[in-house]
DNA sequence: TTGAAAGCGCTAACAC
DNA sequence: GTGTTAGCGCTTTCAA
């Protein structure tokens, strides 16, 4: 047995089909005629079909929020912000996966012709002329979490990594770390570019000069370790422990009482990395080579995520605002399907540090 | 400027709009006609509505996979290898969230009836007639990733919870380790009711007696944090530490050589936690009361998610198959929409042990 | 207030 | 091989 239809609504009701679609809709009628209607849409289980009136009325009240990787858990803080607005706006949030590549991007933006939704939030790990291209061209509103040159006329919130990266750095001298090594994600990314410049900013505006920069393949755990490696290894550090078993924790005891910087980080005494995820990776990999968090060598994350409270030890790290980021880009989109004429916003939310025990 | 539709193609390269139908769905046309349609499609970036064409064939080439909680890395594994499968069947992927309410569940599940997608993976935390009743009428295929009863007679994949209790007790005993506690989620959760059950078998199998057992209030982070403290209380640990500042590491250097569990764990030498995140939150409170993993205390999780390889150190975990259960129940739901009237299977996948350096 | 009917954009008979 | 047309399920004029 298929789904009854409003037709077959009608039908049991006995009545036309138009009043059973005012019914449902709030719009005027005799309490009979609502009561009527009522009881055959709950005899027959009716549900409206969501695609037959969109095509009518031209909304799905759907949006679609669009990220990279949902294994990286700032994507979590900003999926629970923006759902939180939309649905109280009456919408239902869809998620979907882009992966990490612009093509995929390009075509998932393309695809919202299709009428999937009446709006997209998207967060764009990488970005060409062709994805700015579709998403000025895209038929309905689509809002950037993230970086996109302000011509391109878009609303956009991002985060102020420049800003956070201070915060950071200077969280690092106050706390007498001066010879911090920076490990960024892919340079050819959104955030490994402003990762980059705001990382040399901060250090240069600080008078200090980075011991060691390397950079990770991806914004993951897993190339955060390797990332670690590298640094490691380039710094001359080999691995101390005769296996695996003994390793030490990045949280062992201080060997000292004070918490300033012991010897043995080899060259340095923090790191700065450009997000929780390789802060984590980075920390494993410290682990592995007998260097303390924070005793021998400080680590600072950076978005602030769930997993920088739940790594050991916490992670101190730079909050760039992922959840405002998430509130301010649903509500930016909900206003502009609302009113398409507005000229494009472009927020900017400022960071905070989070000091925890890595620091 | 409003999207083209096929008339507008069909207008441009002056051909019907049947014939840009039958070119575009890759039908039989000649050279030259298809020619055309290209031409025209591309000059007037001509993208079907997927609406309009699902209300004609009956179907949205979507498939949905509902969540409790996208904050669970348990659902990052999941849903990686539910968009594998799918799109390798060229289906679209849309993730939503329910949250941990059962009615948000059955929302869910009847709003189905709207045409959102052509079927449905859900992973319900709490199961009730409703929902089974709801799942049971649901105008599209649903496969659950969980446990539901069998005369429910819906396609089902679930993990092995005993068997999985089973390996991890089994696990702490070849290790010596005799006094377990359990930090299990709620109970009247599906997975929280299995593992409890799961639980205690496996400890009556092994003559073993429960030391202590605690219930957090979700299977959460904090939860698990919360539990851990209520479990520590309970055993007379107070906490040792005069400041959070000097708080030791769970992995932190052995007393002994050996790995033989030391002394100190207040009565208990191993603690087994109903899911990773749990397992997290139970090390922190442990580091907090100066308690060493694994020297004093083991800790085993549950999910093998990428959080167990992430936390520190490392957290032995039961791999409860959720790549594979998600692989499986996307399959099983391919299948069921290519036919209907096949029988239920029920698929259970075999957990395994990846061993870490928490235990 | 209610009903009849047009039409949203598309596909699939059916006829040529 | 191509064009005409009915109709998917709904909303919304327009008349009554």
């Amino acid at each position: 047995m298929s789904r009854p239809t409003i037709a077959a609504v009608a039908r049991a009701a006995g009545v036309s089909v138009a009043s059973v679609s005012r019914v449902l809709n709030g719009l005027p009628a005799t309490e009979e005629m609502a009561e009527r209607v009522q009881r055959a849409v709950a005899e027959l289980g009716y549900v409206p079909d969501s695609r037959a009136r969109s095509l009518k009325v031209g909304r799905t009240f759907q949006l679609t929020l669009a990220v990279a990787d949902v294994g990286n858990p700032v994507y979590v803080t900003m999926m629970r912000a923006v759902e939180e607005v939309v649905s109280a706006a009456g919408y239902r949030l869809v998620v979907t996966t882009t992966g990490p590549d612009v093509v995929d991007e390009v075509a998932l933006v393309r695809g919202m012709a299709r009428g999937y939704a009446d709006g997209l939030v998207i967060s764009p790990l990488r970005v060409d002329d062709d994805l700015i291209k579709s998403i000025q061209e895209c038929d309905v509103p689509v809002v950037v979490a993230g970086n996109v040159p302000a011509r391109a006329g878009v609303d956009t919130v991002r985060a102020n990594s420049p800003k956070g990266m201070l915060l950071a750095v200077e969280h690092l001298l106050t706390t007498q770390r001066h010879k911090v090594a920076f490990v960024n994600g892919p340079v050819d990314t959104v955030p490994g570019t402003a990762r980059s410049k705001g990382f040399t900013d901060a250090m240069k505006a600080n008078s200090l000069n980075p011991v060691a920069q390397v950079e990770a393949d991806d914004f993951t755990f897993a190339a955060g370790r390797e990332a670690g490696r590298r640094l490691l290894d380039q710094l001359g550090l080999e691995t101390t422990q005769p296996s695996a078993e003994g390793a030490r924790a990045p949280g062992g005891e201080a060997s000292s009482p004070s918490s300033f910087p012991a010897a043995g980080g080899g060259g340095i005494d923090a790191v700065i990395a450009a997000n929780d995820l390789l802060a984590v990776g980075v920390m494993h990999e410290l682990a592995a080579r007998g260097l303390r968090v924070p005793d021998d060598v400080a680590v600072i994350g950076m978005d602030d995520s769930e997993l920088a409270e739940q790594s050991f030890p916490p992670l101190t790290s730079v909050n760039l605002g992922s959840a405002e980021r998430g509130r301010r880009a649903a509500e930016l989109l909900l206003a502009r399907i609302e009113d398409d004429t507005r000229t494009p916003r472009r927020i900017v939310v400022q960071p905070s540090l989070s000091v925890r025990r890595s620091s």
